[in-house]
RNA sequence: GCGAAAGUGGCGGAAUUGGUAGACGCGCUGGUUUUAGGUACCAGUAUCUUUGAUGUGGGGGUUCAAGUCCCCCCUUUCGCACCA
């Protein structure tokens, strides 16, 4: 054998005919990294076209706002993303990883006031710079599917979208509330209101109603929350936080007659069983008949305007001191006719059901905390099913009692249990024709938009008598003007008039100078990447249908539930215009968690605080490695640790991955992403951490070279190894085995670089020069360079040739698995008695029967002295594991 | 407030199906090489009152056996419909 076999892995990888590649001796990331970006570059190694004759891979990181600079979780989202496609690429699948931007969005409108710069050449320079640092970190994406959601070519398809969903009747305009901003006229996002007050003019913000265009979502609520049913592969808690949202419930739907007039106000409750135990109604403070009431009641009108002056975030009321006020009006039970008050509530919501509730104070804690607010009864009429009658020890003026039981004091439905009142209580006022069973779900309609400058243009107009038409498809888009100037109040297109006129069949007619919410966008571009460049239609649906549904989809937790519903919505509503032919958009999810770093700071003389970047701390440790203090770099004096947090302006504990990839390369930044921990759980910044994933890239390339210095391999021989080589052979293939579970299955990278680690270390304790030596070292090499491939890939680029190889590292196929190599002649077995600490290990066949276990257990020197004077009452055996005597 | 997660050495984390807690890495200790610092390499490193005992946020429970299952509590993080 006279040449090189280095091909032990797999027949198909094509090796040069001679000596090894000869290699530098040092690692220089910079160098290696440029020659296997130029080599991608070159052969456009990740354009990809649709081919039948392959199964099709398509793996999707959610596309960045384009703010800048890339920070450390996309980074981290888009490495994951990254290492996945390059891995299936490995198995022999047409892997498309497209990438874009989710361009439009309220940061460019304030970077435009700020520096007096258009949001459109803002975003568009950000784009540019963020492409090169994608670019740097090597992540195979086909270019040439780049889309910017700001693109007119993009948002004319959205704007068609809209105007197909109106005609289909999935849209209406309704009444909504905003954070309106008394001083600058103008609405806020939640995040602008700080305090209750207007972020720039500090003014107590409103809550205000104006129209808006609505969408159809609850049309849609029994399919997407059936349909998380087949989604077996996204992360239970996302389904269940969707199923929560959506919130599909059962109850009754009931009239309370306005006393003294035809009026009726409708409530919704789950619990139809309590209804007897109602003391008071309580309503929105912008529902209807309270600003009714309010016309000749002055204490009434001033609480209603004390209510406008809360934020409209849900949280906000959920948290907020509950206040409430008598409105005077009467309301007549629907079942014993008696008179009940109606309260205004500033908890009870208007946007949400008919912006009326019963209140029930005995049996829910937000009623009866309203009611020992402001005096109003409580009534028991729920006992707990093992107490029926004996309930002294239930004090319903003390708590509420919220679960389910007998009925007491409710007419002729006392005794029953709550499941039998709820349906004959439902039949009762059905036949009485004051109530029904209704399905009722907490997802409400999507609210799309905004009164900001920078989104898509809604493609409606208003006609002269006032009735809305949609832009008709030769007239979109509809665009935005780019070539702005922003004051900071008020969008241009609302403050030049000019740009609304406009004419529909002929008549004058005005442009809706309201954007979509930038949620649209976002929630159809993975179907856009599969026909990018079409300008004849919003999707190819060849194109579409050969690529989706989505294989893998990353992305941060925080979009569990509001991007991830709407895109599901947006595919059954691609579905039904028959665009696509599948119900889900996305296969696989997995949710990455954040990226976090430590704080710290010292008290200023204000009582403020400055914060000091992680960067510029240095630390001190006792002998035990304990940390005795941090001080800053820059004057050596002492900083206070502040514990970990989100990497943020406001800590200043943000690490820049551009000034890392300078330092270190990519490729160690990539292995520190994947290694410090798994992806979906919050991962910690540490540079001395990532300065040992940098020495492990080093003793990888050290450990080639002085292989390949050793010149010429020969052909495994599987019948001539000694123990040593088989010891290495086997942790190669355990190796192989435990990295394509963690990468394919687990999607745990971080301890499928631990397992490389793991043979690497065997491989610098390994000392063989002997020819069979040598070829199982060079096979343990191969299997670390393939493993590492998808998440190091520039220095496995070079490395793979470095080994002898012709093909490229990103063709390479996969290892398999040798089974052969991972047999073992004995295994250790573990002695407990009586559970608890191990008393014994013994070495034992693999193959060792329950009773040999056994007897070798009890024969034992150590355990015969732990059981002497003790009855073994039991013996458990864990063929393989251990051996538990029961004894006492 | 409501909904969803997480909590393991000095630190990040591992333990995949209830079966040897602490893999791998960082830090630390000692050593070798080096004029020195750094680098590189080798050995060690859960804790303690060390024939053994204790130990996975706290308290209870199930089991021959619990980080893992059940109940209660605490802390932290994410989402709550106009940040993306």
């Amino acid at each position: 054998m006279a040449h090189l076999k280095n091909t032990a892995l797999d027949p198909r990888h094509k090796s040069t005919e001679g000596c090894l590649r000869t290699m530098e001796e040092q690692y220089h990331p910079e160098k290696v990294e440029q020659e296997a970006r130029n080599y991608w570059d070159k052969n456009k190694s990740f354009k990809v076209v649709e081919d039948e004759s392959k199964e099709k891979y398509y793996c999707l990181s959610m596309f960045p706002y384009p703010s800048g600079k890339l920070h450390m979780g996309h980074v981290r989202n888009y490495t994951i993303g990254d290492v996945i496609s390059r891995y299936q690429r490995m198995q022999g699948k047409n892997v498309m990883q497209p990438m874009g931007w989710d361009a439009f969005g309220l940061p460019a409108e304030n970077a435009a006031i700020n520096n007096n710069v258009a949001p459109a050449k803002w975003t568009y320079e950000n784009i540019e710079y963020m492409k090169t640092q994608l670019k740097l970190l090597g992540f195979g994406y086909d270019w040439d599917r780049e889309l910017a959601t700001c693109r007119p070519d993009y948002y004319k398809w959205e704007q068609w979208f809209f105007t197909k969903l109106y005609e289909k009747g999935l849209v209406y305009k309704k009444n909504a509330t905003v954070n309106w901003d008394p001083v600058d006229q103008t609405v806020l996002a939640n995040e602008q209101v700080v305090d209750g007050k207007g972020w720039r003019s500090g003014a107590v913000v409103e809550r205000k109603e104006i129209p808006q265009w609505f969408i159809k979502i609850t049309d849609y609520a029994d399919e997407l929350l059936g349909d998380l049913d087949q989604l077996d592969e996204w992360p239970e808690q996302v389904k269940t936080m969707q199923r929560n949202w959506i919130g599909r419930s059962e109850g009754v739907e009931l009239n309370f007659a306005l006393k003294d007039s035809e009026e009726q106000l409708t409530v919704y409750t789950t619990r139809p069983d309590t209804l007897m135990g109602v003391t008071y109604v309580a309503i929105a403070a912008q529902h209807p008949l309270a600003l009714q009431q309010a016309e000749n009641n002055v204490e009434l009108s001033d609480f209603l305007g004390e209510c406008k002056n809360t934020k409209m975030a849900e949280a906000d009321m959920a948290t907020m001191e509950k206040k409430g006020l008598d409105t005077g009006l009467i309301v007549t039970h629907p079942i014993t006719g008696e008179d009940v008050p109606v309260w205004v509530a500033n908890f009870v919501l208007m946007d949400y059901g008919s912006g009326a509730v019963m209140s029930v104070p005995g049996h829910d804690d937000r009623d009866h905390e309203f009611a020992l607010s402001f005096g109003l009864p409580i009534k028991q009429v729920i006992s707990p099913i093992d107490s029926p009658k004996g309930d002294a020890e239930l004090d319903i003026q003390e708590s509420a009692y919220t679960e389910k039981g007998i009925l007491v004091s409710s007419g002729k439905f006392t005794g029953l249990t709550s499941e039998e009142a709820f349906n004959q209580i439902a039949e009762h006022l059905s036949e009485e024709g004051k109530g029904r069973k209704t399905v009722n779900f907490r997802l409400r309609d999507w609210g799309v938009s905004r009164q900001r400058y920078w989104g898509t243009p809604i493609p409606m107009v208003t006609l002269e008598d006032g009735s809305a038409a949609p832009v008709p498809l030769e007239d979109l888009p509809v665009e935005l003007p780019e070539d702005v100037e922003l004051d900071g109040v008020k969008s241009p297109i609302k403050s030049n008039p000019e740009w609304a006129k406009t004419t529909f069949n002929g008549q004058p007619a005005l442009r809706e100078t309201d954007t979509f919410d930038t949620f649209m966008e976002s929630s159809w571009y993975y179907a856009r990447y599969c026909s990018p460049n079409n300008s004849e239609a919003m999707l190819d649906s060849d194109a579409a249908n050969y690529w989706l549904p989505v294989d893998q989809y990353i992305g941060g937790i925080e979009h569990a539930i509001l991007h991830l519903l709407y895109a599901r919505f947006f595919h059954k509503l691609l579905r039904d215009v028959g665009l696509v032919n599948s119900d889900e958009p996305f296969k696989r999810l997995l949710c990455q968690g954040m990226v976090l770093a430590e704080t710290f700071y010292r008290e200023k003389d204000n009582g403020g605080k400055e914060w000091f970047s992680p960067q510029d701390i240095e630390t001190e440790h006792d002998s035990d490695g304990k940390v005795i203090r941090y001080k800053s770099i820059k004057d050596g004096k002492d900083v206070l640790h502040d514990g970990t947090g989100k990497m943020s302006k406001s800590k200043n504990n943000g690490i820049d991955p551009q000034t890392i990839i300078d330092k270190f390369g990519a490729d160690t930044v990539r292995l520190f992403m994947m290694f410090a921990a798994p992806p979906e759980q919050s991962l910690e910044w540490s540079d001395s951490a990532v300065e040992g994933s940098h020495r492990f890239l080093k003793r990888l390339w050290k450990a080639v070279h002085s292989h390949t210095e050793l010149g010429e391999v020969q052909a495994l021989d599987l019948t001539q190894l000694n123990d040593g080589q088989k010891a290495l052979r086997r942790k190669t293939h355990e190796t192989i085995s435990k990295v394509s579970d963690d990468i394919s299955r687990r999607l745990t990278f971080n301890t499928s670089i631990a397992a490389v680690m793991e043979l690497m270390n065997l491989v610098a304790k390994y000392k063989d020069d002997s020819e069979q030596g040598r070829a199982v070292l060079q096979e343990a090499l191969e299997a670390a360079i393939l493993l590492l491939s998808p998440i190091v890939p520039h220095v496995c680029h070079t490395l793979w040739e470095s080994l002898g190889h012709q093909d490229n590292v990103i063709d390479a196929v996969w290892p398999t698995v040798d089974e052969s190599a991972l047999t073992k002649d004995s295994i250790q077995i573990v002695i407990q008695v009586n559970g608890g600490k191990p008393r014994a290990k013994l070495d034992m066949p693999a193959d060792a029967d329950k009773e040999s276990m056994e007897s070798a257990a009890m024969s034992d020197e150590n355990i015969q002295k732990l059981l002497e004077g003790k009855t073994v009452r039991k013996v458990i055996v864990v063929p393989g594991r251990l051996v538990n005597i029961v004894a006492n």
